[in-house]
DNA sequence: ATAGGGTTAG
């Protein structure tokens, strides 16, 4: 007896000897022979339990395991350390040694080992054997379900989550606090295609209903995903209407301006903050947001004084803050000085890389996007799918057809990264801007998983370059299923049919935008002059210079012509004459900046203007000129990439 | 009885 249950027996089947076991060679009895004689009924092996959980609070599971089969009575305590130990080791195939110890041993029905295996699972990705806990727990306490939930939302099933949350209010479980966060994150955690953001009102009502309006935990939670569904105002509402905030509620309402396109709101929520608020103090989190709104609005100046405060608050080692510094300097045109952040870093890790090479690739730096991501692999270091997200990027912005096919076709062979639409939406869009449509629309036919938006929108935006109708009207079929609210996708194909000379349906796309109640994006150029933003449509009428902008961009104009410049009109979208459209095409905002930019910048200061569209071409062509005549370096970023016009070439090579 | 949650870089 004492021999089958000896650790020494063990012992011999383990190569090297557990510093813990007593050895046999020593003249004194082994410590634990004790406690391990059967015939002393209490004597149940409490101490195999202690060693058994101090064995895993070491971290030593293998050790524990070892033991474990030598405890004829492990208690719920010592199962919860070896579930936990499971998690903390990464490994699967010991949880599921674990679990089916814990079921012989009568605990199947206990609901708060239930919880923490679903926990375990969850960490252990292993969200199936999760499901199963749940499923065969009778006695299914708010735990049970909330494990149940966090899992299924970390793993992306959200959809789940919520038929599961309708099916627990129709029982009559009450929901507490921590259910809320998890279903408001379901809302958003979802891989389906349709929106559920109907769902996270219904739960918003819900909230409200059970008197949680001023608990700070679920309200910014709310804020956080109404901020990713994009409904900002929605978002500022709830954030203005929460009792108590902290500083995680200021950075979530941050971030929500900073990520939806308000920059200036996302400036002026923090410096409430700063002057308003004594105890939430900025941290690095809220940084980051900050710093992207920097990026968004690309100015440099905000940026340097950002990067200033960052460093007196001492925040300046962070790694996030760090690889956000690397994009903010990249995305305000100073790609040199992202360099330089990066290079004076002390730790490095995918995603201080990552953003190097996309901040190469929007430059459209292709080859060097490509080495660096080498460098990146010969550091040791693995890629991440944004990685290839970025360099992919990089490599349609250049151009590099061959190259971007030799790098997906590398991610499943040599990384085991399966592509994602993201993924597939950057091939499309090599392809597709190299004009190989048709073998951009095959990428899409052989894809194993539902193209969604992304990839039909890609689609789409090649077909506007190349102008191909066929193809156009495919892809925006199913888009205007997919995301029937975007106007951006009416508009590209409006401008296809315009350049198709196709009057009659640009009409009836109009008519189709108009009917949902959508209105096309305005074009607008934004441009830093001494530390100030000045903000252009081509309605401009604020600005007091604006008949100066206007004549000087016509005495431009007309000298270029003498030089064979042709005004180039197919973006107007109306079916009028040359000269209509020659005029609309010389109003618009990207001109107005420029000329903005000559009158008041300093001399030979490089003018940086940034666009919320992409860049039209005949603004591309007056633009490189400009950069010649006047002997003036001029940055566009336009929605998608940098353009750096100087001595009358750009750095796209005219292609973008 | 015990336990668990919200913001972050590309």
């Amino acid at each position: 007896m004492w021999a089958l249950h000896s650790p020494h027996n063990l012992q011999s089947s383990s190569t090297s000897t557990p510093f813990y076991f007593p050895t046999r060679t020593s003249s004194r009895p082994p410590i634990c022979s004790l406690t391990l004689n059967p015939s002393n009924p209490k004597n149940t092996g409490t101490n195999y339990n202690q060693l058994i959980q101090s064995l895993c609070k070491q971290g030593s599971l293998k050790q524990a395991l070892q033991v474990l089969p030598h405890e004829p009575n492990p208690t719920q305590h010592t199962y919860e350390l070896l579930i936990l130990s499971c998690s903390l080791q990464n490994s699967l195939s010991d949880g599921l040694d674990v679990h089916r110890h814990l079921l012989d041993a009568g605990f199947d029905q206990d609901p708060f080992l239930a919880t923490k295996l679903i926990n375990m699972y969850s960490e252990l990705d292993s969200i199936d054997d999760a499901r199963e806990v749940f499923d065969k727990t009778r006695k299914r306490t708010i735990y049970v379900w909330n494990a149940l939930f966090r899992a299924l939302t970390l793993a992306g099933y959200g959809q789940e989550v919520l038929g599961l949350y309708r099916r627990m209010n129709q029982i009559g479980i009450p929901s507490d606090r921590f259910t809320y966060t998890y279903v408001l994150k379901a809302c958003v955690a979802s891989e389906c295609l349709i929106s559920l953001l109907h769902m996270g009102k219904e739960i918003h009502a819900h909230i409200l209903r059970h008197g949680y309006e001023s608990h700070v935990h679920v309200m910014t939670t709310l804020v956080d995903m109404y901020a990713r569904f994009g409904c900002v105002s929605y978002a500022s509402c709830v954030f203005d209407s929460m009792p108590v905030r902290n500083v995680v509620s200021w950075s979530a309402m941050i971030a929500c301006y900073a990520k939806n396109g308000s920059p200036f709101e996302a400036f002026e929520l923090f410096r409430e903050m700063i002057l308003e608020t004594h105890d939430s103090v900025p941290n690095s989190v809220t940084m980051v947001s900050v710093l992207q709104a920097c990026s968004a609005l690309a100015s440099l100046e905000q940026g340097k004084l950002i990067h200033g405060y960052i460093l007196r608050r001492g925040l300046d080692s962070i790694l996030p803050v760090i690889s956000a510094l690397v994009t903010m300097y990249a995305r305000c045109g100073k790609l040199e000085l992202g360099q330089l952040v990066f290079d004076r870093m002390a730790k490095r890790d995918v995603v201080s890389w990552n953003s190097l090479i996309s901040s190469y690739g929007i430059h459209g730096f292709g080859k060097k996007s490509i080495q660096i991501f080498q460098e990146m692999i010969q550091q040791g270091l693995s890629p991440s799918h944004i990685s290839f997200v970025s360099v992919l990027g990089a490599c349609s912005h250049a151009g590099l057809v061959e190259e971007g096919k030799m790098l997906f076709e590398s991610m499943v062979k040599e990384h085991r990264i399966y592509p994602s639409v993201e993924h597939y939406a950057c091939m499309v869009d090599l392809l597709g801007r190299a004009n190989q449509l048709d073998e951009a629309a095959k990428i899409i036919e052989d894809m194993r998983i539902e193209p969604g938006p992304k990839v039909w929108g890609s689609l789409l935006g090649s077909c506007r370059i190349h102008c191909n109708v066929e193809l156009a009207e495919r892809a925006s079929r199913r888009l205007f299923e997919l995301e029937p609210m975007n106007a951006g996708n009416y508009v590209l194909l409006t401008d296809i049919y315009a350049e198709a000379n196709m009057w009659g349906e640009v009409k009836r796309v109009k008519k189709l935008l108009e009917a949902r109640g959508l209105q096309k994006l305005p074009g607008r150029s934004w441009i830093e002059v001494k530390r100030k933003i000045y903000s252009f449509t081509s309605v401009e009428e604020l600005n007091p210079q604006i008949e100066q902008l206007h004549a000087l961009l016509l005495k431009l104009s007309n000298e270029m012509k003498e030089q064979g410049y042709v005004p180039q009109t197919k973006a107007v979208l109306y079916d009028l004459d040359a000269e209509e459209k020659e005029r609309i095409v010389l109003g618009h905002s990207e001109k107005l900046a420029v000329a903005f930019g000559l009158i008041n910048a300093s001399k030979g200061e490089t003018i940086r203007i940034t666009k919320n569209l992409r860049l039209c071409e005949d603004c591309h062509s007056v633009t490189k000129f400009i950069s010649k005549f006047a002997n003036r370096e001029i940055l566009v970023r336009d929605v998608n990439r940098f353009h750096h016009f100087k001595d009358g070439i750009c750095s796209c090579g005219d292609y973008w």
